[in-house]
DNA sequence: CCTCCACAGGAACTGATGGCGT
DNA sequence: ACGCCATCAGTTCCTGTGGAGG
């Protein structure tokens, strides 16, 4: 007589669990665990070694796909030296933003200034003009006599969001020093794309360059040796069967050497595990942790579009595998059927190279010869799965 | 060998939004 | 109250192109 959601809690509550410690299989929950980075780690911490002299160091630019831990070690040291110069009269300010999360100059600059402990009086979200935050972050590095270390993430997107916008940031960056009068500021550029650098000023690539670390992949022994390590802390003794710790790291490691890949794909295979009762993850959990994470990646993003997006993939739905001009009048049927004003075909072109991007359709460029030249979309998710997220949303409900 | 199709995709612009300093 | 600045979705205008068919 119970209820079935309490049934399905009590069973989960009481029932055996392989996992001990879900906190090691996240990749950025890293307590000491090691990175078999050590060669980069000591680089890192060589280059910054004149903070312990109580002088600035270097610019520092390190390069690395992603998945190699390179954001986890310079955290890692960089906190180490923190830590170690604290009551020194030379105390470093750590402060760290990602380029892809902070979307725009202005956010990043917002976010990076936030840390100094700026607040929304100081440093308003919007409404300023970006030299002048600019001005205040240094105005505020010169008052407190602050060591500032900039971390920022994946400068290569900002790197080109600089350059489409004409701003001069970076060269405001590797310049500040020669503006504060007292503290000092040094950037730390963590990048996934080792050419990156020809986009930027030859003024600020001596000046931002002046050390450069470079991450090389994972290979596979390495992403399996990771891997051990984490098992070996997070899940219940033998619980994780070989061949399939070496599907996670031959999958992982195959392609790019992503260890961040690599456990989430762990977790995601003990979870399964878990859910179905198994005291073992096997093969066949981390073959269908594949397809989960796949799946919940392209739901997530189906789910984000904005409208008309939405009817953009619809309209793929309905002529699948035809070229953009057929995809564009089954766009605009739509929007009549939903009683929207139909955008541009320039725009829906965007938008299909922006879907494409996500990698839920994928296009083909064709040449038809006196037929011009088009490209064709092809969906690569089952249309099941759109009609089922698209379903949720109350405008689309009727064409779907 | 030339023509001309049916778009791709770059660049520059617009208009709305939101919030600043003076 | 006013001008200014950054950002974003979208538009307008544009140049470029591989090869079937003449």
């Amino acid at each position: 007589m119970s209820d079935p959601i309490d049934k399905l809690l009590d069973a989960a509550e009481s029932g055996k669990s392989i996992i001990k410690n879900r906190d090691i299989l996240h990749f950025t929950h890293i307590p000491n665990i090691i990175l078999h980075r050590d060669s980069e780690q000591e680089q890192v911490a060589q280059s910054l070694l004149p903070i312990l002299k109580h002088s600035r160091p270097s610019n520092l630019l390190v390069y690395g796909k992603p998945g190699t831990g390179k954001t986890l070690v310079v955290k890692k040291v960089l906190s180490k030296i923190q830590e170690r110069v604290e009551k020194s009269n030379f105390p470093i300010k750590l402060v760290y933003s990602n380029s892809k999360e902070e979307t725009t100059l202005y956010g990043l600059l917002v976010s990076l200034g936030r840390q100094l402990n700026l607040n929304e009086k100081e440093l308003p979200t919007t409404g300023l003009a970006i030299s002048e935050v600019f001005k205040r972050l240094l105005n505020r590095i010169d008052e407190e006599k602050l060591n500032a270390i900039f971390v920022i993430d994946e400068i290569d997107y900002l790197a080109q969001v600089a350059l489409k916008t004409h701003n001069d940031i970076f060269y405001n960056l590797t310049r500040a020093n020669e503006r504060l009068k007292q503290g000092s500021l040094t950037l730390v550029g963590i990048s996934n794309d080792l050419t990156f650098k020809e986009k930027l000023d030859s003024r600020v690539i001596s000046s931002l360059g002046e050390e450069e670390i470079v991450f090389t992949n994972y290979n596979v022994e390495q992403i399996k040796k990771i891997l051990e390590e984490r098992i070996n802390e997070a899940f219940i003794e033998n619980s994780v069967e070989e061949p399939a710790l070496n599907l996670c790291a031959a999958l992982a490691g195959g392609e790019h050497g992503d260890a961040r890949r690599a456990i989430a794909l762990i977790r995601v295979a003990g979870e399964i595990a878990e859910r179905q009762q198994s005291n073992k993850v096997t093969i066949e959990h981390v073959r269908d942790a594949t397809k989960k994470m796949e799946e919940d990646k392209e739901e997530t993003s189906l789910k984000s579009y904005p409208l008309h997006e939405k009817l953009v993939i619809l309209a793929i739905l309905k002529a699948n595998g035809s070229s953009t001009g057929e995809i564009y009048s089954s766009y605009k049927n739509l929007c009549k059927v939903v009683g929207r004003d139909e955008l541009t075909q320039r725009r829906v072109t965007q938008m299909l190279s922006e879907i494409e991007l996500s990698g839920i359709i994928t296009g083909r460029l064709i040449h038809q010869g006196i037929h011009g030249r088009t490209k064709k979309y092809k969906l690569t998710v089952s249309s099941e799965m759109i009609k089922n997220t698209f379903k949720d949303d109350l405008t689309l409900q009727d064409i779907v």
